[in-house]
RNA sequence: GGCGGCUUCGCCAAGCGGUAAGGCCGAGGUCUGCAAAACCUCUAUCGGCGGUUCAAAUCCGCCAGCCGCCUCCA
């Protein structure tokens, strides 16, 4: 099994990953609260968690990966009453929006996808294990974890308590918690006719950092590997979630990787500020790929600036890439194994921290190949590669290059305008000629004209 | 106030001690009826100032600007 290495936000360096001997990797990745259409800010996480899955399969291990979705939570219920409708509802609308927008940007179905309501007799036994070992205390209906039962509490953000405490003055004290760095595992209802769920604590709701422990919990157990995020989820819900599990079942994830932020005009992407681009906004103008390409083009961790030159320059990158796979006469879905040296570079700077803008550049360097190569077999070789590679990273030339499209109507059609356009230009009516294909480029179908009368045509976004 | 991070070509963005990847855009050329594509060629010494070193964008210190987290957040 190929080594890698990887940065682990608990320890703050850089790793080599224990694999403890196991081929199975077992991933967990939070995924979105449900409450509205997600922007490109999640785009990137999930399209991060996805190409890294993606790659340790690639490489032979067996990953099982979790990616939760949040469908209960104040902010539902908050959209629920502007919307006049049950909370369920609205989680189940905006889980189907967020997985139209998966499919659109390629990435993976994960394992499991546990939903927090699911998960609510699991919740209960673990909230009453942290109570009987003391790091929970009950008042009236809410339930509360004790962080000074927690000797670690603030290594994940890499600040003692008293220094945590400091930044707490802006928030107002709840005067019931017995420190205010405690946090609700269980949130009774406040007027009887709140959305809520019955438990052993009356009526309520779960905690939000809750959910993602018990599910963890249930789901691995003990043998939770990775455990990823957006590096805003650091502190408070990840260095919560370490307390609660620690203390509830004992060791929790091995290692924790975050991803940056998206950055509009320099600040943070956020509902909340409404600086936010929809992912179903941005792809009315570009690809999946060319978002997928925007978001792997700069390393995981880094902060990365969102602007439309960024998406564009995206766009035309893979329109370079499929360009080299527009003329193969191969069937791409049924490539056997390949090796050479570009697929070892590729692998080499993806053990080292997931260095997916390097990979990219291999690709590009794969793609000069092919345009320069003569030779028929070594060409094809060289295009199975860069298939194969950009799979790894999720993208999806083949279709994008629309081989399938040859063989339906519309292909035909466009076949006999570019009939007629040659025949124009064997007139020399190169007037008529240009007004076939200025309207084929109006349909962003751009044609080109190749050595030997020959036309090729390729669908550009 | 605390903690963390960022500053590299016009734009985006790698690099983690050995003499600046890649993408986009742009310029010139080959090809072409023209165009596009492809191909060839061209474009930075790394925020500032010091220091360590045979060698620094890369390590250390100081300064400046910017951002994130500490409240829901991918």
């Amino acid at each position: 099994m190929k080594s890698i290495k990887l940065y682990d936000s608990l320890k703050k360096t850089q790793l080599d990953y224990d694999s403890c001997g196991r081929s199975t990797i077992n991933i967990y990745s939070c995924g979105p609260t449900v409450y509205d259409h997600s922007h490109i800010g999640h785009a990137r996480s999930s399209i991060t968690w996805d190409f890294i899955v993606r790659f340790l399969r690639s490489i032979g291990y067996t990953v099982v990966w979790t990616r939760n979705i949040t469908d209960i939570d104040d902010k539902i219920i908050n959209k629920s009453k502007d919307l006049k409708m049950h909370p369920d509802k609205v989680a189940r609308i905006y889980s189907h929006s967020y997985h139209e927008d998966m499919i659109n940007l390629n990435v993976d179905w994960p394992d499991y996808e546990p939903h927090a309501t699911q998960y609510l007799s699991h919740m209960y036994s673990f909230i009453e294990k942290l109570i009987k070992k003391g790091a929970a205390y009950v008042i009236d209906s809410d339930v509360y974890f004790s962080i000074a039962s927690f000797k670690h509490y603030g290594c994940l953000k890499g600040q003692p308590v008293e220094e945590l405490e400091k930044g707490f003055g802006r928030v107002e004290p709840n005067p019931r918690k017995k420190h205010p760095l405690d946090f609700a595992l269980w949130k009774g209802v406040k007027e009887e006719n709140e959305y809520s769920f019955e438990s052993p604590w009356g009526k309520g709701r779960p905690g939000w950092h809750l959910e993602c422990s018990a599910m963890c919990d249930s789901l691995y157990g003990t043998n939770l590997d990775i455990h990823c995020g957006g590096d805003d989820l650091i502190f408070p819900h990840h260095e919560n979630e370490i307390a609660q599990s620690e203390m509830a079942s004992g060791p929790f994830a091995r290692y924790w990787l975050h991803n940056g932020m998206i950055m509009v005009n320099g600040k943070k992407m956020a509902k909340s500020d409404g600086n936010f681009i929809t992912i179903k906004e941005a792809l009315k103008t570009t690809s999946g790929n060319a978002i997928r390409f925007f978001v792997l083009n700069s390393h995981y961790r880094m902060p990365l600036n969102y602007t439309e030159e960024g998406i564009q320059a995206a766009q035309n990158g893979i329109n370079r890439l499929s360009e080299a796979l527009s003329d193969i006469n191969f069937n791409p879905y049924l490539i056997t194994s390949i090796e050479n040296d570009f697929i070892k570079e590729f692998n080499e700077v993806l053990s080292n921290d997931f260095n997916s803008p390097q990979a990219l550049a291999i690709l590009f360097k794969i793609t000069d190949t092919i345009n320069i190569e003569k030779n028929k077999n070594k060409k094809e070789e060289l295009q199975k590669t860069l298939i194969v590679l950009s799979k790894i990273l999720g993208f999806n030339l083949i279709d994008n290059n629309d081989i399938s499209l040859k063989e339906n109507t519309l292909s035909k059609l466009i076949d006999k305008l570019l009939g007629w356009r040659s025949d124009y230009k064997t007139k020399k009516e190169f007037e008529n000629a240009d007004k076939i294909r200025n309207l084929l480029k109006d349909s962003n179908i751009e044609i080109k004209d190749l050595p030997n009368n020959q036309i090729k045509w390729q669908i550009k976004l």
